[in-house]
DNA sequence: CGACGTTATGAACGCATGTTCATGAACACA
DNA sequence: TGTGTTCATGAACATGCGTTCATAACGTCG
């Protein structure tokens, strides 16, 4: 039927198709280099088959991106865990929870989309891949609804804005971390007590 | 001594030598278009010059590009404005001011970058090119802490979380209009209500 | 066991890019 | 006017990319 001498290579199992195997291969490659560099020669010496492989599959390169983009999200999604519901534990406790969701998420994120913002027709392209950002904020969004129509937090609070904030602050902290790794590339991510701080602030902006 | 055929191609004056010509419309497309899929030939055509021209100036691409962004960054600079001194006016005001004044210098400034967010190895070139939002932000806590001292904040508002969420914010709106840039060209900027809520919002989070 | 269809192979292709360099045009000076 | 120097010119080069396709290796079926 199908794989032969790459399927020996890919080991003895072998249940896992071709095309799977290429998604896998690039979106690893994608979550260590991001897309921006990444090659089709690259990406089938990793997966250790033939150059032109990939054309058996998908219709041109962006194809296979857009699914390893989409597996790399979905496997982000999944590794981090379950967001609090309302009306549970501490709003403070609860909206530290969603900061350190939301810093991981882009942290795991905004790499791989970076080379994607210089060219916008590529991007386009992409429209229809779940925006990973949006759900999480569209979550805090309904977060905040959710706490403030149970009563824990004031009828007028400024939802929109300190969810504006919450965001921003994901956003700046790993657009400065991709840019301080440019010149160490070790660099270390937000401290703790930097996050309790701005969810300290946050809270008192919306009115506690 | 120098300009011969480009020079009255450039019109009369061609007091500009072509070196100063090639930043200037390296810096024109960068503004339009970042720095993307900027080629040598696409700035030498705009030039109006020969496809080598570049080499007799700069020691390669990257050497013209630095110049051009640095240009740009100085051009925006100027283009801006003061920001306001502390103690004079209102703190609510001048938030205001400062965040408009950090959405204008986004705006103009990380289209060009989001080309290079993507390739650190070409980003670390640009390093000790001044960085805008640095400036920026570094303007903004130094405001807020002399309105600390100056006794028109308490003592313990937390600046740092405050600035850190402003300019988030703005990185936030930018990165958005970006994305949404994408799908529809002609997507809108921050509305001014929206920014009136961050500030107030902020303002509540250092103890307004 | 042999014919057939499927599909991985990887060399080759076309193209775009950054860069080089032999050429000659424009100027300064004698 | 003649000579030397400077430097713009743009065709040519080297490289790397995405993509194609004739070939051959493999599994299936009669």
């Amino acid at each position: 039927m199908a794989p032969r001498r790459a399927a020996a290579l890919r080991g003895g199992g072998g249940e896992q198709s071709l095309r799977a195997h290429l998604i896998v291969t690039a979106e690893r490659l994608i979550a260590e280099r991001g897309t921006a560099g990444l090659t089709v020669r690259a990406i089938a010496r990793a997966a250790g088959v033939a150059d032109g492989v990939l054309y058996n599959h998908f219709a041109d390169k962006e194809e296979l991106l857009a699914h390893a983009l989409r597996a790399r999200v979905r496997a982000v999604e999944r590794g981090l865990g379950e967001l609090p519901e309302p009306g549970s534990g501490t709003i403070e406790g609860n909206l530290r929870t969603y900061l350190a969701h939301g810093l991981d998420l882009h942290r795991a994120i905004l790499p791989a989309f970076a080379g994607l913002l210089a060219q916008p027709e590529v991007l386009a392209r992409f429209a229809d891949l779940t925006r990973p950002d949006d759900d999480w904020r569209d979550r805090l969004i309904d977060y905040l609804r959710a706490e403030r129509d149970l009563g824990r937090l004031a009828p007028q609070a400024p939802v929109e804005p300190a969810v504006r904030m919450m965001v921003g602050v994901c956003h700046e902290a790993i657009l400065s971390l991709l840019l301080r790794r440019s010149e160490d590339p070790d660099a270390a991510p937000v401290p703790q007590d930097e996050i309790d701080a701005v969810v300290t602030a946050v809270l008192r902006g919306i009115g506690r």
